[in-house]
This record gives C-alpha cells, sequence and structure tokens, in this order.
DNA sequence: TATGCAACA
DNA sequence: TATAATGTTGCATAG
C-alpha cells in the first residue's frame, strides 16, 4: 500500500493507493464503513478528455470521504478493476464534480452506465451553480474545483491541475500528453487524485448548507440534475459525420482561404487575422476607417468590410461604389478559414473511432442558466447549409429539428404578465406572427413590412435590454424612427418597463440577486441592472427548454434526440416514423407559462442537417 | 494573457 | 427622468 498524506483544512488527510488484493481487502472494509455514514466522493484521472477517442483510457478511479481518499490503479486492469467496479454498482450516495464527465468515462470504460450512476449522483458544481452562477471573469467564483475548495474548504487548497502541469513539465510532458504519460504512481499523481475527492466530499456538505442559507428550492437541484443526465445522454449519442464530405470541403476551404490570403498579400497584408494589418493598408488605399473598437483601435470586422466590398449583410452585391479589392479578399479569407479550420476541419480530428462527435453539452454554463456546447455545434453558419451538411442523421433517419416560436417573447409576455401581448399570443393559434401583430397593433391597418421589422428591432430591444442608438445600428433604421416605435412599444405593452423596475428593485433588496421563476439566481452587475429583463427571459427560455427534455424522455423520445440548441431540439428520426414522432416532439415541447402558450414547429428534413438549411442531401 | 474577430440563439 | 444589447465557443495575433 502506497499512504500519502497531506493537510487539507488543519486536518491531516491520507491517500491511500492499494497495490496488493489485500490492500484491496482493506479499500473494501473502509468503503463499507464509509457509505453507512454518507455519500462516498468519486473521481477518474484519465489519458485526457477525449472519452470517446480510440487511445482514451481510464488509469485510476478515486473514492474519498472528508479524511481518507482511495486511489485505485484502475490501469492495472484483474483485480484493481473489478474492486472499482464493485465498488461503483454498490454506492447509493455519490458526490462527483462535474458527474457528465465521469459518468461518460465510467460508461465507456469500465462499463458502468450513467443510468446506473445518475440516480445516485450529487454533483458538486451544480450546487456551485446554483449558489452563484457566475465564472470568475463575472465576479463570480467560477465552477472550477480549485477555486471552490479554495472558498469553501481550505484557504490553501492545492491546484492540483496546475500543480500536476509543472510534474508533466518536469518529466518532459506537456499539459496535453502528461496525463496519459506520467507513471501511474506518480506520487504527485497520486497526491492530487486523492485530494480531489476528498476537497469534493467536505465541498459537498458546505455548499448544501449554503444552498439551504440560500433558501435554493430544493426541487431545483433535483431537476438540474435531471437536465444534466439528459444532456449527458445526448453526449454519449453523439453526432454522426459525413467524412466523405467533411474532409474534401476542410481541403477546399484550406485552398479558399490560401488563395484569397495571396491576393491580401499583394496589398501587404501577411496576416488577414491582423487586425492592425488590415486597417493599415486600408487606409494606405485611402478607405476612411472610423470605427473603433472598446480599447481604441480602428476597427476592420465585417460590418467596415463588407460595405467597402460593395456587399451587403448577405454578401449580395450594393451596386453602390468600386468593390476594395483587398476588403473582398480579407473576408473571403477569414470566413473560409473560419469555416474550414473551427468547423470541417474540427469535425474530422475530434471524431471517434465510430466516426462520431460527442460535442461537450454543459448544462449548465452561462450565469443566466443557459446550455453551452463545444466544437462549435451551437455556432455553425445557418447562413449557408455547406457546414451543416457534413452532420448527418443515422442510417434511415431524416434531421427534425424542432423550435420555440418566438420563445423570448413569450416568456417575457408570461413573466412581465404583458396583457396584449398575452392575447396575441393566446388568439393568434399556431402560425401567430407577434411582430406583425405589434406592428398592427400600434399602427392599426396600415402596418407595412417595414413597420414589422421596426417592431421586431423594439421587441428584441426589450429582451436584450438595448437601447436606441443599438436598436438602431441592428434594424437599419434612423434613431429618429426607433426612438418613436419604441416609445409606441412602450406605450402598448406598459407592463414590461414596469417588470423592468420591480425586477431589479427586487434584486437590490436581495443582495443585486434576481430570482427567477424557478428558483434561479441571477446575480446582477451594478451598473447593468437593466440587464435582469434579459437575464429573466434567457433565464426562462432554457428552463422551458429543460422542461421540454424532461417530457421527450418521458415519451420515450430521448434516443432520438441529438442537441439542444437554445429554443431548439435537433433530433435524428427513423424516415418512415418521421411524422408521427415530429409531432410527438412538438407536442413535448408545447406547454403554458402563467397563461401564455409556449409552442414549437417541427421541421423534417433529409439526411443532412444541411437539408434543413437548403441543401438538397 | 488580452484583444479582436466570427459564428450562433 | 433618461438610459443601458444578452449569452456563449473558438481561432489568430501580439506582446
Amino acid at each position: 500500500m502506497i499512504e500519502l498524506r497531506h493537510d487539507v483544512a488543519g486536518d491531516l488527510v491520507t491517500v491511500h493507493v492499494p497495490e496488493t488484493t489485500e490492500d484491496l481487502a482493506e479499500f473494501w472494509k473502509w468503503l463499507y464503513r464509509a457509505r453507512e455514514r454518507g455519500p462516498v466522493a468519486i473521481d477518474t484521472e484519465t489519458t485526457g478528455l477525449d472519452v470517446f477517442s480510440p487511445v482514451f483510457r481510464l488509469r485510476t478511479v478515486q473514492f474519498g470521504d472528508a479524511s481518507d481518499a482511495w486511489v485505485i490503479l484502475y490501469e492495472r486492469g484483474g483485480y484493481h478493476a473489478s474492486y472499482a467496479r464493485d465498488a461503483l454498482i454498490r454506492l447509493r450516495g455519490i458526490l462527483i464534480h462535474n458527474a457528465s464527465f465521469d459518468w461518460l468515462v465510467l460508461g465507456q470504460s469500465a462499463g458502468i452506465s450513467l443510468e446506473d450512476l445518475a440516480p445516485w449522483t450529487t454533483d458538486t458544481r451544480i450546487l456551485a451553480a446554483l449558489c452563484d452562477p457566475r465564472q470568475p471573469q463575472e465576479g463570480g467564483t467560477g465552477t472550477a474545483l480549485k477555486p471552490l475548495s479554495a472558498k469553501w474548504v481550505d484557504p490553501a487548497a492545492p491546484d492540483t491541475q496546475g500543480g500536476l502541469t509543472k510534474v508533466f513539465n518536469s518529466l518532459g510532458f506537456t499539459k496535453e500528453t502528461g496525463w496519459a504519460g506520467i507513471p501511474l504512481t506518480n506520487p504527485t499523481f497520486l497526491l492530487y487524485a486523492g485530494l480531489d475527492v476528498v476537497l469534493t466530499a467536505r465541498l459537498a456538505p458546505m455548499l448544501r448548507r449554503e444552498l439551504a442559507r440560500l433558501d435554493v428550492r430544493p426541487e431545483l437541484v433535483t431537476y438540474e440534475h435531471e437536465i444534466a443526465r439528459l444532456c449527458a445522454v445526448m453526449q454519449r449519442t453523439g453526432l454522426l459525420v459525413d467524412q466523405d464530405y467533411a474532409a474534401p470541403l476542410a481541403r477546399r476551404l484550406a485552398e479558399e482561404a490560401e488563395k484569397h490570403g495571396a491576393i491580401a498579400a499583394r496589398y501587404g497584408v501577411t496576416s488577414v487575422g491582423s487586425p492592425a494589418q488590415v486597417a493599415e493598408a486600408l487606409a494606405a488605399m485611402g478607405e476612411p476607417l472610423t470605427d473603433r473598437t472598446n480599447a481604441g483601435a480602428l476597427k476592420v470586422d465585417k460590418h467596415v468590410l463588407l460595405p467597402l466590398a460593395d456587399l451587403d449583410r448577405d454578401w449580395q452585391r450594393i451596386g453602390a461604389r468600386t468593390p476594395n479589392p483587398l476588403a473582398y479578399a480579407v473576408l473571403r479569407a477569414k470566413r473560409a478559414a473560419k469555416w474550414g479550420g473551427t468547423y470541417a476541419e474540427r469535425f474530422m480530428t475530434k471524431l471517434s473511432a465510430a466516426g462520431r462527435l460527442h460535442a461537450t453539452i454543459s448544462p449548465l454554463a452561462a450565469r443566466t442558466g443557459r446550455m453551452s456546447v463545444t466544437d462549435g455545434l451551437h455556432q455553425l453558419p445557418s447562413s449557408d447549409h455547406v457546414i451543416r451538411r457534413a452532420i448527418l442523421a443515422e442510417p434511415g433517419h431524416v434531421m427534425v429539428s424542432t423550435d420555440f416560436q418566438a420563445v423570448e417573447m413569450r416568456v417575457l409576455a408570461a413573466l412581465a404578465k404583458v396583457r396584449r401581448m398575452t392575447e396575441g399570443f393566446v388568439n393568434g393559434g399556431d402560425e401567430f406572427d407577434i411582430h406583425a401583430y405589434t406592428a398592427k397593433l400600434i399602427k392599426g391597418g396600415k402596418a407595412t413590412p417595414r413597420d414589422r421589422k421596426v417592431f421586431k428591432g423594439a421587441g428584441f430591444g426589450k429582451v436584450y435590454g438595448g437601447g436606441i442608438q443599438t436598436i438602431a445600428r441592428q434594424t437599419g433604421a434612423t434613431e429618429a424612427e426607433i426612438a418613436q416605435a419604441v416609445a409606441a412599444y412602450d406605450r402598448a405593452f406598459p407592463e414590461i418597463k414596469r417588470a423592468s423596475s420591480r425586477w431589479q428593485r427586487q434584486a437590490y433588496q436581495n443582495g443585486m440577486v434576481f430570482i427567477s421563476a424557478t428558483g434561479r439566481r441571477l446575480p446582477l452587475d451594478r451598473d447593468r441592472s437593466y440587464a435582469v429583463v434579459n437575464y429573466a427571459c434567457q433565464s426562462a427560455a432554457r428552463d422551458v427548454l429543460g422542461q421540454a427534455m424532461l417530457n421527450i424522455e418521458a415519451a420515450g423520445l430521448l434516443e432520438y434526440c441529438r442537441l439542444p440548441i437554445h429554443d431548439e431540439l435537433l433530433a435524428s428520426v427513423p424516415k418512415r416514423e418521421a411524422a408521427d414522432i415530429a409531432r410527438e416532439i412538438e407536442r413535448c415541447m408545447t406547454m403554458d407559462l402563467y397563461g401564455v402558450p409556449i409552442v414549437a414547429h417541427a421541421e423534417i428534413g433529409g439526411r443532412s442537417w444541411g437539408s434543413l438549411y437548403g441543401a438538397d442531401y
């Protein structure tokens, strides 16, 4: 038995590493006593984060409580692996920091499914996010184990990740290669592996107490664990990538980026990714640049370059001037590099052995509770089908995308009790257009499509908390026109302003934290308290999506789900049953929110995701 | 690491 | 009283 000791909050804790079967028997004895006393914290160390890659391996499984940690050398196989597995399936109270990862690891590498583990799991990261959802950059503690431990357990809690990076470097590994390369019995590796479970075990009761002190509803905690499980199931399923399409696409886009990069070089721009170079060269060509970034540099983003290239927002010729060839080359080179590098190329490099992409779905990522997804799957270009064309439904399946209809406007109507908006949603039926309704409400029968556009801008302005200037910029209308429209909007829906003031006042009285309809804590920035309207809407929309996901599981349709995208659920469904399943998904996403109907519309595509964006396959 | 940019809801 | 655009992931560059 290897035994290591370390001070945690003034207590000497022991990290035990069984080597012989006698040692493993000791572990077993400890485990039986520990699980009588309460939940047991677990964690895994692996060769990397790419759980579904062919080279991924599980190295250790750790178990622990507040005073002892046991690092089981799973990689040794034999008794080590079977003791770890037997222990895992016997636990009826499990603490994990960021459970999704370990659920998937143990499912993939130890044959213990997340369905076995999830019912017994408390995720300390979820508890932390419900106490304070802000990232460190936003003034919060964040949800990483190290800063949380420093705050709640021991200010001197070791930085196990950072500490290991140093050890990796000293052994000739990098931060990336170290996890796979470090010898299994390296003492620092084992110590830190063990300390992580001790810290998790100590963190849990502190966060529980804090949640109780803050009066966070226990139902919300349960709900978030359910959502985390559903997201993990979708992550485990992954998405099929059309490799025969994506690989040549990545090459073609790389060539295109190179070609336009070479043209830019003729004008002295050796790196199109350097805004300073682009600005200097454009100025030398006599183009007057005026927009500035927050830091004061000249802006050369898409909004600046498109007009210089005589292109509108959809990259169509305007015919107002001679296109600047450098602006055009920079636009083309950057778009091709972005689409090729961030999407097509990345799809290929992140593939599992089965040719699938398992993007990490973080169920509680944003401070509003919104989810986030890695590998760009929330950000694929929607103006063109070329990238989404690379993502496929299963063989014999078609893609079905089901969107909530104007969910943030509906949520706003429901939360702020906006009478006339609610009436519109209630009486409007399935194809109801809130922005056309608003235009007609204000302008009467002579409302034009342009009026609709202006009031749509005003509506988004309300949901986002935007001002006249921004709405004008976004819609392309004049500030005077927008000022008038916003004033009319406020007269038509006076409840919104009143709700905003009320919510801000409530937040002030609660230490600058607004409590959402579901009991979620939404901290406000003191100088941007107006953002409360957006936070309330965004977070309620997230909870509506979460409820829809629970409904979908209850209806037995979870296996078809692939990806949540804020107000949309992407699914792969058998072609023959597509119409029926699509209708069922719509039904699961349809609900009532304080008297406002939340409705969804399913679109049935072809084999690829791109087929829902105009691709013919 | 900070900044700028580009992609989305 | 008037006023404030929200939330992400990921890449390249520059120091």
